[in-house]
DNA sequence: CTCTTTTACGTACGTTGTACGAGAATAGAG
DNA sequence: CTCTATTCTCGTACAACGTACGTAAAAGAG
């Protein structure tokens, strides 16, 4: 499982062959069609075919570009995380590390909010290409000034971003909760009859007071917010 | 996508049906035999046709158990949660609720370590069943003191819960990528020559001084007990 | 031109989830 | 008992998937 990341991104393009035929396409080109694609209708309609489709090539002539679907999906992942680079590259370290890793998080969470198949896509292991390592250099020039060993530098970053992507995968899963009301409403149907078995009181209680909205009306990056201020405010350099 | 919750969590065993052929396996026996398969060999050698075979049964025959393959992955999940429930009996809320919840993370560390597969089969939407839900209860009950709304509390849980799995997934492929030497070495020698080309300086100083053991010798879930608590003592009733 | 290299892609195979329907088992009704 | 309704079993079949293989086409080198 996993192709050589020096073959994959160091040698890309490589030297131009100086021979054969020349490409009708380019790993660019496509990895921007299985973008679309899966901006448009998820990951699960990322298939080669559909993707070759889109390019207008043959299924087979993907293969030429990128060694298998696996491959891809990490060039997909790469590809969106250079739509970080302006803001990193507008928003250098300012000496304040925790600002810089807060806005770095929110960052996060607007590039897989517009990607929201990002976080599935995080979620299996991959080596970081390029953009990926861009953005960690960012990062650990933010956190330069905790003076923090490299491991927990890097452990930070890479814990940053499952948190955020833990937490925009339960803000689009309620957004389609309560945006298909057949859906949401069986499932709170089916929680309802939970809490009113007696078993389960918190629940039952929880479920009560959870429908009051909030005194004073709130942004919907506002528990994002909340729990991002948390978890770096609890970060210490000792 | 998705089956009604109720009648999948709430109508089990259901009246036993007075005519027909009598079933010859049970729901239990088939997620069982699933959840063995994905310990020994991974998420993606659960097939309908291994678990089939190996509780010797027609492949088919599944279907009248769990009405499709995302429904058992649902009732593998909620299965191992179970191992949760004794642990939970054993420990009622003590009024320190931080320290609850942080033995709550501690105990989703340990059973996501015994099943690696689960991070992921989390990562994608489900309704929670009967052992999940004893486990928010649980978590409920733990966070009464806050007195927070029901809404917070219901999230405070999500989020933690995503960010052991985040933590968990992390773990595991760190010590996948250092048992595999050949895949690691690949990844070094990857991340060597970015660090050499000079444009990421923050990285190669962090890969420099990642090697370094620390002064004393730390027990393996120590960075985890450290996030963890940095998560969870942030945490505020405001 | 021929030779060599590189890309394009049709065809085909193995594997997947699962729809369909025929047969087997069970229990009540007559 | 037989008849019938109901429920479970599972072989067969199909569409969709990733992709191995091989042939055809293109393009520079000689």
């Amino acid at each position: 499982m996993g192709v050589d990341p020096h073959r994959l991104w160091l040698s890309h393009p490589g030297p131009q062959p100086r021979r054969g035929r020349r490409p009708g396409y380019s790993r660019e080109a496509i990895t921007e069609a299985a973008v679309a694609l899966a901006d448009a209708e998820g990951l699960e309609a990322v298939t080669m075919r559909r993707v070759a489709a889109q390019v207008g090539a043959g299924v087979m002539s993907l293969y030429n570009y990128a060694p298998d679907k696996e491959t891809l999906l990490e060039l997909m992942v790469d590809h969106v995380s250079g739509e970080l680079l302006p803001a990193s590259a507008a928003a250098p370290p300012t000496g304040d590390w925790r600002a810089d890793l807060k806005a770095i998080g929110h960052l996060q969470r607007a590039l897989m909010l517009r990607h929201p198949w990002l976080p599935t896509a995080l979620a299996t292991r991959r080596t970081p290409g390029p953009n990926a390592l861009a953005s960690l250099e960012h990062a650990l020039a933010a956190l330069r000034p905790t003076g923090l060993d490299g491991a927990t530098k890097i452990e930070i970053f890479a814990q940053l971003t499952a948190f955020v992507a833990g937490h925009v995968r339960y803000e689009v899963s309620q957004a389609a909760a309560s945006r298909s009301a057949e859906r949401g409403a069986a499932e709170a149907r089916y929680l309802a009859a939970v809490a009113a078995d007696g078993h389960h009181p918190e629940l039952a209680e929880a479920l009560a007071t959870a429908g009051r909205r909030p005194l004073a009306p709130e942004p919907p990056e506002a528990p994002f917010t909340r729990f991002l201020n948390r978890l770096i405010d609890g970060l210490d350099t000792d």
